[in-house]
Formats: C-alpha cells, structure tokens, sequence
DNA sequence: TATAGTAATAGGAATTATTACTGATAAGGA
DNA sequence: TCCTTATCAGTAATAATTCCTATTACTATA
C-alpha cells in the first residue's frame, strides 16, 4: 500500500478526533488541506483504511456509515439516567459458545443500554438517607 | 395505529420466519398475498413496527437494514464470507466485568462479523481433498 | 536522467436504498 | 350507512455509495 498524500491527510484527521463522521464529513474536513481531493478518493481510501485495520466502521441504523481512528476494540454502555456514554475494555470470555461452535469473530458491535453504576449508587444513597 | 391488510401480512411474514429479510426481499415475499402492494407501504409499515416494538432492526455493513421478527434479546453474527446472518441466545458470562462493576445491563445491540462455522469447514474441505 | 510499468487520482456518471409526494382507497367510529 | 382521516399505490426525488475512464504520480531499472 503506497503511502499517498490524500490517505496520509483522511488518516491524520480521524487520528485527530475521537469521534465519529462520515465519508462526507470527512471529505469536507480533507478538503481545507486538499481542496481538489474527490469524494471517490475519500471512499476508495477509507475503504482500504478499515481493510488494514487503520480505521473500523460503526454501522448506524441512519443509513449512513461512520468511521472511527480509535481502533481498540470496545464496547459502548448507554445509561438511560444520565445519558452518559461508557467505553469499555474487551473481556476474553465473551461470545464464548459462539466461538466455541466454529463461528470466528474479527469484530463486534456492541451498545449495551441500562443503568451505569453511579446512577444505581445514588439510589441506593437516597433510600439509605430516607 | 389502524389495523390494515398490508401490516398484518408484513408482521405475519417476519414472525413466520426465523431469519432476516431486507426491505425487497419482504416486498417481494408480501408480493404473493398483496400483489400490487408498493414497496413504499412496505418502507413505511416496517418503520412504525419497528417504533412499536414489533420487530427490530439489525444494521450491517452491506448498505441495507434487515428486519427481524424475533424481538427478544439476542445477538446477531454476520458471516462475511456467505453473507448470511446468524442468531445466538443469550450467554450469562458476556460482558461479566462490567455487570461486576455494578452496572445494569437491560438490553443490548450487538453484531458480530466474522467467517460462519460453514464457510470455514467449507474452506478446510477444499484443502483436504486437493 | 529517461523510461516503462504499475497503481493511484479526480471527476463525474451510474447504481441502489430509502423517503417524499399526491390523488385514491378503505378502516373504524358515529 | 356515512364521514373522517390514516393509509395506500404509484411515482418522483434524494442521498449514500460504487463504478468508470482518462490522467497523473511513483518506483525500479537501464
């Protein structure tokens, strides 16, 4: 894989941020480093990006993909309290019976929704006080 | 919500099968008991199933959203390979560290991607008989 | 340095999934 | 049965992504 100004830039900006943002996104945000950059390139780029593993996609039921530089594998936890968002470690146990039935895993999208432990802390704190 | 014809047979449809089904593929299922249904009634009737609760979603890189019937809690695995989709139960020790870290997990979404159990034995068939 | 071969590029056209629009139809209550 | 209005069929529009083609840049070799 040549080393291309175009895919050195798409990649230094996904780096940049720890976020989330489309093909298009990130073509308007190349272009004031590359203002004749073309959204096929971007596409074609970020495509063998997430084949090398550089980047990973986040599929999202709004119809378009996002991409993401933070490449570790990790699992998000939603609280439905306070609406903070949790980034967690991998656990070597998880998915067990499915690995162990022949199925190989090489990545996960994982959101899990509930009630984060601070906010299950407070409750029990205001009936303790009570 | 009024009850029609062309909802009843697009719920009817997805909780008869034990699979996942994109837009089309129900269009054209539904097709044979609603012949001129359009595929816009079928877009607009999946919408509101899936507000309700009736059936869910599942988001993959493939560009198009599949529908599920099946409601409860599971976890979806989608081959690369043959592009199929696969449902898992439940297992308890998932996410196991973040449940010790006191946190209440009541529903999750989680795809994995990866090569089925068939594609690889598939792929070891061929190397074997050569 | 010149050159050939390879691989990447820009730009735009094509494709595909989904949504929006409009006049007609039918569900459900009075 | 009649009325109201959500829903429908059919079609056009939109948006995300991929494909195509002529052109350009890089690399290795002479």
């Amino acid at each position: 894989m040549r080393k291309t100004h175009q895919r050195e830039e798409i990649l230094a900006f996904l780096r940049s941020k720890r976020a989330h943002f489309n093909a298009v996104e990130i073509y308007d945000a190349v272009r004031s480093e590359i203002p004749n950059i073309s959204l096929g390139t971007v596409y074609r780029n970020l495509g063998k990006l997430v084949e090398d593993g550089e980047i990973i996609t986040v599929e999202t039921d709004n119809r378009s993909i996002y991409y993401d530089g933070y490449v570790a594998p990790h699992t998000h936890f939603v609280c439905k309290k306070c609406g903070m968002i949790y980034d967690f470690e991998e656990e070597e146990q998880n998915f067990k019976s499915i690995k162990d039935q022949g199925f190989v895993i090489e990545k996960h999208r994982t959101v899990l929704y509930g009630e984060c432990a601070n906010c299950k802390n407070k409750k029990i704190k205001k009936f303790e006080s009570v």
